[in-house]
DNA sequence: ATGAAAGCGCTAACAC
DNA sequence: GTGTTAGCGCTTTCAT
């Protein structure tokens, strides 16, 4: 593999002409500049970009930590990520933790400041001391997207999801559709329970002169699978419920299921609805009613933060708003109706 | 942020005995190891794995170059090679093309070699002759996993998978069934059509003294809308078919979901099956029915051939083979019906 | 067991 | 315009 220097040697200058030829071409005359570019054809050369990123002080490498990239939200999360990063000349390294937070601390130790130029943090279940006690002394932007709970929002930039408004919408859409006997699943992820959509959604029970019973809400993993149990469990306690409201897409897919399986008919017998609006929800039979989160909006908004604050040392750790959530209004709500269901279970 | 040489300082000692204590623990006397953990505790040092990796000629990361990280394959795919790359102490890169040959290309070509050590390729659509080229004369393994077709198989590692017997597997199901109207839906990724799963399918046929006509197959993008669109121009065409083969989950899906808008029933109406198993095959409802690719398996022997050969420079480029596809039966497909159904198309 | 020193491939002053 | 030179932070012989 041919490096700088090889090529200086056949095109008969030094490395530093080279090095001009690939990134000052302006500083380098014509005709040397064409020499240089025939070397470079002749050898095949390539940068190494270690070496550049060693010297630079800057590898255009940034990191982000997720839990799990099986979970569509996240993969919808870095292919945005991704291409804005391409645009800007950063590579992506994805690391995925497995939900296990130690997995996620290794990385950021590892990999903040050395081989990421930066680090956008997703639900990794990190606190926010710790990750700034995990970047250590280094000059490397570490960003939160979309956390639960932000604890030092000073000190740290963050990008913040409404996510109490986006259950307080839920809550309203089931109530104007005259629904009363709502069960709730509220998920939990690795940053903790989803208790601000669940706050929202009391909200929108207390705009209606109602309160929130526990005995109506199930907390669980925040899973296909979790959403099942959910569903069955509140099934069981209130047969006569008419309305699921999920916390998550993913739960409200479980939840659907479940009732697909238990013979309770979507939105007919019970409307469901989630929050999101992941891909899953459109696709899905019936496709999901849920409150749009705007995910495109929330990776733009990330990582275009983190390399801000990478290309800007001055850059001030910022607190970033997204735009509000969302109705999506498809096909798994609907009125309530008086007709008492057939229970299968 | 500290450095080898100012940890060195504070110890009392020079670099090389501190890149010791970190990296061969042994040659250092106890004593003297102490004082320079001390040091390093004390200053918070990190190593900085660029200049590690430019001093060994060696990144300890691998790049996955992938078309489409939405499509759930890959996520599933990603996370079991991350898992094995993280076990084996290499960091993966994930580059997602957009399906755009170009960009795997330019990846490619940047990478291999400077920044990771190798890379693992799928489904890009860039010929092996190319892939050999792009990587120019760099020490840097490339391995190609579940290729649609290779063309030098001598001259690149790659991890085969016998799709040509899913094909088979799944329109001998299908045919045991009892189906003789069968509707076929071929899929199209970015490395071309999936011919051999439908050469299968055709071998299927064969045997029970049938062929496959045309004008029962639909070629089509790879993805939930294709399945949909494939499934109505299908059923269009013959209102009377009984079972679908779509040569991928994904277009299964989208099918299943066409199918239930236009208000048949799978599998009373329409038996459909598909190939891979992704996750979404097990949490859909009806259950699909479908042949397992097996995919934790490639990821496995695709990431661990790649860094076979990254470590042993001696290791031959290998042709590894996955254990065969199996059929998985779920809840999509059953006997023909001889009832007329509905169709309110 | 530890130190000295060269070098990985590139960039960036600064000199000519 | 182009060359010289000094690093970037680490690893690794080779002496001692």
């Amino acid at each position: 593999m041919a490096t700088l220097s090889e090529v200086a040697q056949i095109a008969g200058v030094t490395t530093a002409t080279v090095s001009n030829v690939l990134r000052n071409p302006d500083k380098v005359k014509p005709s040397t500049a064409k020499r240089v570019k025939a070397a470079i054809a002749a050898t095949g050369y390539r940068p190494n970009l270690m070496a550049r990123a060693l010297s630079e002080g800057k590898s255009s490498m940034v990191a982000i930590v997720l839990p799990n990239i099986i979970n569509p939200y996240y993969p919808e999360f870095v292919r945005i990520a991704e291409r804005v990063a391409r645009q800007r000349k950063y590579f992506l390294m994805v690391c995925n933790t497995d939900e296990q937070t130690e997995i996620g601390r290794a990385y950021i130790k590892q990999i903040a400041g050395t081989l990421a130029d930066g680090v956008l943090v997703l639900h990794t279940g990190i606190s926010t001391s710790e990750i700034l006690e995990l970047k250590g002394g280094r000059r490397s932007p570490i960003v939160l997207a979309s956390e639960e709970t932000v604890v030092f929002p000073d000190t740290i930039p963050h990008v913040v999801v409404d996510f109490r408004l986006a259950g307080l919408i839920a809550g309203r859409h089931l109530l104007e559709l005259g629904h009363r006997r709502i069960g709730v699943i509220v998920g939990q992820g690795c940053d903790g329970i989803q208790h601000l959509r669940r706050e929202g959604f009391r909200d929108a029970l207390a705009e209606a002169g109602m309160s929130l019973e526990e005995k109506d809400v199930r907390y669980i993993l925040d899973s296909v699978s979790g959403g099942q149990q959910g569903a069955l469990s509140l099934l069981d306690a209130d047969p006569d419920l008419t309305a699921i409201f999920a916390t998550n897409d993913l739960l409200a897919y479980g939840a659907t299921q479940a009732l697909a399986d238990a013979g309770v008919r979507v939105p007919d017998d019970v409307s469901i609805i989630g929050i999101t609006d992941i891909q899953l929800a459109q696709d899905m039979r019936p496709a999901l009613t849920t409150v749009a989160l705007n995910i495109e909006d929330v990776a733009r908004a990330s990582i275009n933060l983190l390399l801000d604050m990478i290309e800007d040392p001055e850059h001030q750790p910022t607190l970033v708003r997204i735009p509000d959530p969302r109705l999506m209004v498809r096909a798994s709500t609907g009125c309530v109706r008086r007709k008492k269901r057939l229970v299968s279970a």
